[in-house]
DNA sequence: TGTAGAATTCTACGTGACGTAGAAATACTG
DNA sequence: CAGTATTTCTACGTCACGTAGAATTCTACA
């Protein structure tokens, strides 16, 4: 999978965060504190499309782009992604709630319990 | 935290698997396939101790390689850098659970059922 | 103990991703 | 149709990484 750049993710954030899009230069304006050209704001948003990343509405004018995934898709991927570097899978699941707040391990135990018998 | 070229994790995964630790001469030989220069292997050895992914016995002469951390442990780590990525926490898990293998999940019931009071 | 051969370190170059943006092209609007 | 808004094309600097030759440092042996 496509990785991202820091700008390419702080737009991605600015993204994500609007559900109903946003065109370049309302992107220029969220990210405002880092005094982008609004060209330098197009390139990265094409790139992003490239990747798969986002699309764009292109019927109207100020283009809108939209997040293809939401956030926690991307991330639950990302996720996925790097358990599978690991042969032991198991292991790396044990560590994994080693490290993870109680917070996370009790959303993780109601999950599972509601989901006894879920397979898509 | 520093993130791996492909060398580099192809040389990662050798140097997991051998938990006795490589010389870099030994490293080129289960690297055989890409033909690398000894220095080759030395550089990408250097810049893995650099991140921190290695250390070396400098005591004996050919220098002997050694994981940092078991590969295990570093891909719960990465699990966890990603999921710090998305602000709902839950909501990545809800996803990540969904497309999940059933072993995995039935894993995780297991470890989370015999973990219920533990707090490092 | 001086030196050849082994091992390690230093330096360097090509490439591709990414941040950055000007120039050129294209599309509305009046 | 002209002027302005918007988008696309092209480009350059930098940095990480794959790659490896040159230089330096060890070590064992004569």
């Amino acid at each position: 999978m496509g990785t991202l750049g820091e700008l390419e993710r702080s737009v991605m954030d600015a993204i994500w965060v609007h559900d109903d899009g946003l065109s370049a230069a309302e992107l220029r304006e969220v990210l405002a504190d880092r005094e982008l050209a609004l060209t330098t704001v197009h390139t990265v948003l094409s790139r992003l499309e490239k990747k798969g990343f986002v699309t764009r509405d292109r019927s109207i004018r100020p283009h809108r782009y939209l997040a293809v995934s939401t956030r926690e898709d991307h991330v639950a991927e990302l996720m996925t992604e790097m358990l599978s570097q690991a042969p032991d899978r198991q292991a790396v699941l044990a560590r994994f709630l080693g490290t993870v707040s109680e917070a996370d391990t009790k959303a993780l135990r109601n999950l599972l319990g509601r989901n006894h018998s879920t397979h898509s």
